[in-house]
DNA sequence: AAAAAAT
């Protein structure tokens, strides 16, 4: 039985210490409610000196949360990805059911989510939307969307932006921050007068503003979000994404577009061709930047923001949002904005805790037969019928592949997404696992990035993912809006990389973790890091802090929140080991016959003492 | 080694 914390709440991997405390003790000044602390003054602009950019390891990319969240709100309606039409008034009340008591029992738990906010000048936060200057159609469109009060992000994020601030926000995907960068935005452009980006005698659509996200199904959601608070405004909200047909996005855009919600390529594409301009952009907001300014990506996120016709930081206002925001991605960020306010909003995560973690010992070859037991073992618990959904991860696009057909061929009704697929397929494939006309699929990590996808009961990690945060994103799939959900892990010699990291995440969502698991944690270096490569640029952690307040720019002033030692984390996290030919750290002497005396095998580690049986789960309402 | 994002 291993120790257990005694935190009765998740806190966010971006918040925590790497002791596994929170960034928020008790004697830390927080304001969980929307009184400004009296210790906030004015000071001037914080003047970030010139810095080296650190060289980058490949980086775990990680975006926010894995769902949405109640917050007394009604969940996100489903976003159908292929509905371009208008949205009417039954399309904006369109919300998922999820009316039942927990969510307004869960409501108080986020009330104290604790808040770090540090820069120049910081508007108060609002308590209501009513105390938020938003315009009377976009008060009906809010109502309409079943919004009854502001999350924590919005309350803080929402105010800053209308003041016309800069902003960099941590905050967990489903917390509302859609709404938190689409409201203000929405709103200045409207007092500002509408243009609908049309210049006479031209076809170059030249949008006010610009959303960017990482992936095209991520654009198709904010898009169809945006509409819904643009109803009846005459605000036109466009959007680019790749793997669909050019010419048709570029008719639409040139009927008029005011917000345009893209993906970097096709953007760059249609700028390139002359179909958009960007020099009028006024705001700018970029979903998951941190994933947005991880390599790969970068590149092209510059490409736009620096080389094309946009106009400089200052001239325009940048909203950078994300789950997570690592120093260097803070260094990164920071060039595109301009005099800005760092924002955290941590959440008290306790519908995490409702989702059961068990993890399993499976060797390889026994994973096949493993995943049937279970997918077999549900529905022997009487659950099938009310099509509850299994989302089944796996490393790669092949590999799901192959357990698609493989399930296929034994009877199971599964379905495969990845990024090999044509996007009508990938499509195609995420609305037949809505539907739940094929309530299982297998999906690699396009899946585990911002889609919404309502009744999903158990999250299966057939393949572990490398680092800890695609994990928590992928489990929380499940367990939404206040339903407990279930994810099963397989976990063998592979994934020792893993172990530590995911034995604290245990614990701290008060999970019970196996006894091999523990050990091998403890044996292990710390496991948030899959390649043997330091990663000490990143820091011990998290990066749930205003970088500007490190020991590299002294300038702690007029900030609250500070007893955390950044002596011990930011450069001085050097960790060197050597990883033996089966990726194992060369001194873990951790011993898988051990493990399996222990009787760590399948079936014997649930993570929290129930069975299938005794977790309660989702199904159809 | 892998996934995502342009054609």
């Amino acid at each position: 039985m291993p120790a257990q914390r005694g935190r009765s709440f998740y806190v966010p991997r971006h918040l925590r210490q790497p002791d596994g405390t929170s960034f928020f003790p008790a004697s830390t000044a927080t304001f969980p409610h929307s009184d400004l602390p009296s210790f906030v003054s004015p000071h001037p602009p914080l003047n970030i000196p010139p810095r080296s950019r650190p060289s980058r390891a490949r980086r775990d990319g990680t975006t926010p949360g894995p769902r949405r969240l109640p917050y007394g709100q009604i969940a996100s309606p489903e976003h159908d990805l292929n509905n371009q039409e208008p949205l009417d008034e039954q399309g904006a009340a369109d919300a998922e059911g999820s009316k039942n008591g927990s969510v307004l029992i869960n409501l108080e738990a986020y009330e104290d989510a604790p808040v770090e906010a540090s820069g120049a000048d910081i508007p108060a936060p609002a308590s209501s939307f009513d105390e938020i200057d938003l315009l009377e159609s976009m008060n009906k469109n809010i109502s309409r969307c079943k919004y009854e009060k502001p999350t924590p992000i919005q309350r803080h994020a929402i105010p800053i932006a209308l003041a016309g601030r800069d902003l960099m926000a941590c905050a967990q995907t489903g917390s509302g921050k859609t709404a938190a960068f689409c409201l203000p935005i929405i709103c200045g452009i409207l007092r500002n007068g509408v243009s609908n980006g049309k210049k006479p005698a031209s076809r170059i659509a030249c949008p006010t503003a610009l959303v960017l996200s990482p992936t095209r199904e991520l654009s198709c959601q904010i898009h169809d979000e945006a509409k819904k608070f643009a109803y009846q405004t005459g605000i036109k909200i466009g959007v680019a994404y790749g793997g669909a047909p050019f010419g048709l996005q570029v008719r639409n855009l040139e009927r008029g577009v005011d917000v345009l919600v893209a993906t970097p390529g096709r953007l760059v594409d249609m700028v390139e061709r002359e179909r958009v301009s960007l020099r009028m952009i006024k705001y700018l907001a970029i979903d998951e930047a941190d994933r947005m300014l991880d390599m790969g990506f970068e590149p092209q996120i510059r490409q736009i923001v620096e080389q094309m016709d946009m106009p400089p930081a200052g001239a325009r206002q940048t909203l950078l949002f994300s789950a997570t925001f690592p120093n260097d991605i803070q260094m990164l960020a920071s060039d595109f904005l301009s005099n800005y306010i760092f924002l955290t909003v941590g959440r008290v995560g306790s519908s995490t805790e409702l989702i059961a973690q068990k993890v399993e010992f499976v060797e390889e070859k026994d994973k096949r037969r493993r995943l049937k037991d279970l997918l077999h073992a549900r529905q022997e618990d009487g659950h099938h019928g009310k099509r509850e959904l299994t989302l089944v991860f796996v490393e790669t696009k092949r590999g799901a592949d192959v357990l698609e057909s493989w399930l296929f061929q034994n009877g199971f009704s599964a379905i495969a997404i990845h990024g090999d697929k044509v996007q009508v397929e990938r499509e195609r494939a995420l609305r037949s696992f809505k539907r739940g006309a094929t309530p299982i699929m297998v999906a690699t990590d396009v899946a585990s990035r911002g889609l919404d996808i309502p009744h999903v009961a158990h999250v299966v990690n057939f393949d572990l993912p490398k680092c800890i945060d695609d994990y928590v994103h992928r489990i929380g799939r499940t367990g939404r809006a206040g339903k407990s959900g279930l994810a099963t892990a397989f976990f063998n010699s592979k994934n020792v990389a893993l172990a530590r990291a995911l034995t604290d995440l245990m614990k701290e969502t008060n999970q019970e973790v196996p006894c091999w698991l523990s050990e091998c944690a403890e044996q292990s270096f710390d496991g948030n890091n899959s390649n043997g490569m330091s990663r000490n640029h990143r820091g011990n952690k998290f990066g749930g802090h205003d970088f500007r307040r490190g020991p590299k720019f002294g300038n702690k002033r007029n900030t609250f929140q500070s007893n955390y030692d950044y002596s011990t984390s930011i450069d001085d996290y050097n960790p060197s080991y050597v990883i033996d030919s089966n990726g194992n750290p060369a001194n873990c002497d951790y011993d898988i016959a051990t493990a399996q005396e222990e009787g760590a095998f399948g079936g014997q580690s649930f993570g929290n003492g129930l069975g299938y049986g005794s977790v309660e789960v989702s199904g159809w309402d």
